[in-house]
DNA sequence: GTAACTGCAAAATATTTGCATCCTT
DNA sequence: AAGGATGCAAATATTTTGCAGTTAC
């Protein structure tokens, strides 16, 4: 069974074609994807709107992540591992390369830890750096 | 001369209404406002327009940063310290408290160092943490 | 067959641009 | 006086919502 199959019955979720195509765009890249770049990348066979659901659907299962960002707009990555419904694990660094413009998931570079004053609690943290990335050198 | 003024005049801006109104925002609130919480401080006295501009203004002159954020819209906080014209040092941890929403720079706790793969070149580092703060354990 | 998913229309929200006018220096 | 800042109108971009028709299981 394919990739996609497998995690959306992992997920229970129903095996529709934006789904199967949305996921299939992750999978094909390495880089993290706007809004847009899904758009393009399941060649505009879906309405906006049902990607925007899909995307949510799929944050809310855990199967993908959002990136934050100051400047950008949203984008989303696939979570490798360990995240369930409702409660995401990412625990590693993203890129944005201020030359391409592409932002990537370091999934092997590890948020470092952080104390925090008295009083706060910490729930999730993000990182995330800006630069130049190895292709753009 | 007020806090206002003299943050004017260093930064060679000159002194208008808007301007005035938007930084006296800021120095009254420990926390990082978006666009909106600014209109309300300044009693919708000025275009929304005009408030965007006074902000861009401010981020290229080195006066305050925005803070990246997947969720909500964009926020901006005074940058304390050493940022020049084109170039931001924030060097301090941002916190969003996921119970009343509020986001505010952690001044006094510094990101701590990362170190990624062979070929990246690093420019700016953000680290957000979200959590529950203080006032809302 | 039923609940869930999708497309379309439209609303709501956020941000940017052009231009004429006004204000700061 | 001159250049920059502002307000207004409008364009553009982004995201959400309602609803009727379609599809997965």
């Amino acid at each position: 069974m394919s990739d996609v199959l497998t995690i959306l019955k992992k997920h229970h979720l129903s095996n529709t074609d934006s789904r199967r195509a949305v996921l299939e765009a992750f999978l094909q890249t390495e880089i993290a994807l706007a809004h847009q770049d899904i758009e393009r990348e399941t060649k505009e066979r879906f309405d906006r709107v049902t990607i925007y659901r899909t995307l949510q659907t799929f944050i809310d299962k855990g199967i993908v992540h959002t990136i934050p960002s100051a400047d950008s707009g949203t984008r989303y990555a696939l979570c490798r591992e360990n995240c369930s419904e409702g409660h995401h694990h990412d625990n590693h660094v993203h890129f944005i390369c201020d030359a391409c413009g592409r932002t990537s998931c370091l999934d092997d570079v590890a948020i470092p830890s952080v104390s925090l004053p008295k009083g706060y609690k910490v729930g999730k943290i993000d990182m995330v750096v800006n630069g130049v990335c190895p292709e753009c050198q």
